[in-house]
RNA sequence: GGCGCGGUAGCCAAGUGGUAAGGCCGAGGUCUGCAAAACCUCUAUGCGCCGGUUCAAUUCCGGCCCGCGCCUCCA
């Protein structure tokens, strides 16, 4: 059975077929910019794409697709960030790499088969800008910057579905852009940009002088160099449907002229407590923010996968909480399961509703009716697979903060208290943790801490 | 102003022209010094509001109300 995903440029859900002979699906994800922590909206896109990946590889196997996730690692905010920290950019954008990586790791997510970055592209990038002046699609403004010629495309707003007419009413009502001075056209967009003072060291040679490039010709010179000159399918989140990917396509339809992808899955936002991220109301979470509260980073995994794709989820502390009880009862019932026997075919519905447009919500709710069904045979086996295209690793130990020495050294005396069957002294023990923020677990052989919740 | 998404139980969230998945919370129970964990049972006559189509609508159509997102560098 075909995967089938619903494509943001024809507005249909259609089947995912790689197109060139060797049978490979080229798969292009937009990925971060490296100048902070990622949060996890950021990681919503990120773990959809993770499953989709996963998906991918079951339906075509693992050699049969070709992830490529770019590292946005020269910008404003970049170069901004080395700027007010006063380091070289490549520091800045070499820490959050690793940082995003480790971010990714903990929230099991695979890693991409390339992950090229904007400043080992700039070769390509120039090459590709170059093609698009000499084929009248591109014009050199007075300061040196070149912008692309949004009038030269008659495809231009397909993907968003926004008429130049309409986009520049829109952008009227706002403040005029730094740039309109330079550009001929409100509409027309950034594909190099002549350097600047505040960009200090960040600038290369080009033909049209010294400069960087625009953000979105990164995505299309690299998409270019490791997947060819048209993918199969290309991904991220809404905001970048207007006027990144839609950018995009006419660079790169200008560029080479054939088709840039032929399908498009965009992601929708993740909310906190019912609105958009904002870092001022504090709602503007990192992974780090999370784990912080005693939250295992599978739960958070766990809670990006807890609604459609295509709908906006709304994230809240409760649904942390709710994704942690949801992985201790699959843990529990992994481990009831024997390795062999039982029906193959039970999980067969999960993996439907997930091949139809990457149902996640209705793969949740069939996984627990297996659960919850004791009248069926499950295998291990059988079990594990429908954990892994989740990416849900089960035996991941939760990163829990660790607790102080104080509370360690509280939970021994009571524990010790508790084998010598002195329970009223236990019990007060127990109080003390408990007004400390701990919560003290007792088992036959030992007790663990948690930190207390709510 | 343009483009787009959504309003389903206390919270999160699927879904269908034929009478509401699932998770959490809550309640009861088994177990257990206590607490927790685990396991069992229960928990929406109802799907924003008003009309229409239909034998039948939460699901289709129209209107209205409300919320959210994007509109030049934010996944």
């Amino acid at each position: 059975m075909a995967i089938k995903l619903f494509d943001s440029l024809t507005r249909e859900i259609r089947e995912l077929q790689p197109s060139h002979p060797d049978g490979v699906l080229r798969f292009y994800n937009c990925g971060p910019t490296v100048y902070a922590p990622a949060h996890i909206g950021n990681f919503r896109a990120f773990v959809i794409n993770d499953v989709l990946r996963r998906l991918l590889d079951l339906e075509f196997g693992p050699g049969r697709v070709k992830h490529v996730r770019n590292l946005t690692d020269v910008d404003d905010k970049t170069i901004r960030r080395a700027r007010e920290e006063g380091r070289p950019l490549a520091a800045v954008t070499q820490q959050w790499t690793e940082k995003f990586h480790a971010d990714c790791a903990a929230l099991n997510c695979l890693s991409p088969h390339v992950e090229p970055t904007a400043t080992g592209h700039i070769r390509e990038q120039v090459d590709m800008i170059d093609v698009l002046m000499q084929k009248g699609n591109a014009y050199r403004a007075a300061d040196g910057s070149v912008y692309f010629k949004v009038s030269s495309f008659d495809h231009y707003g397909e993907l968003s579905r926004v008429k130049e007419r309409e986009l520049k009413l829109g952008s009227a009502l706002k403040a005029a852009a730094a740039d309109a001075d330079e550009k001929e056209d409100v509409s027309d967009f950034a594909l190099w940009k002549a350097h600047k003072d505040e960009d200090g060291a960040n600038s290369w040679e080009s033909p049209w002088g010294r400069g960087r490039p625009g953000w979105h010709i990164e995505c299309s010179a690299m998409s270019k160099k490791h997947l060819g000159e048209t993918i199969d399918l290309h991904t991220g989140g809404v905001d970048l449907l207007f006027p990144h990917h839609e950018n995009e396509i006419a660079q790169s339809q200008c560029c080479n002229g054939v088709t840039f992808s032929r399908h498009w899955f965009h992601n929708e936002h993740l909310l906190v407590d019912g609105k958009k991220m904002s870092k001022s109301e504090g709602t503007l979470y990192t992974l780090d923010d999370l784990t912080a509260k005693g939250f295992s980073p599978m739960a958070v995994r766990y809670t990006l996968l807890m609604g459609h794709p295509r709908k906006q989820l709304n994230f809240t502390l409760d649904s942390l909480h709710a994704a942690e009880k949801a992985l201790a009862t699959l843990r529990a019932f992994r481990a009831t399961l024997p390795a062999t026997g039982g029906d193959p075919d039970v999980f067969a519905h999960e993996f439907a509703v997930l091949r139809d447009d990457l149902n996640l919500p209705e793969a949740l709710g069939a996984l627990f009716k297996v659960v919850n069904d004791k009248g069926l045979k499950v295998n291990a086996t059988a079990f594990d697979r429908v954990m892994s295209v989740l990416g849900l690793d089960l035996q991941a130990v939760a990163r829990k903060a660790a607790a102080p020495a104080a509370i360690t050294a509280l939970a021994d005396k009571r524990w010790a208290v508790k084998q010598a069957k002195d329970f009223a002294a236990a019990d007060a023990l127990r109080k003390e943790l408990a007004a400390a923020g701990w919560s003290m677990l007792d088992r036959k052989d030992g007790y663990s801490l948690e930190p207390l919740k709510k």
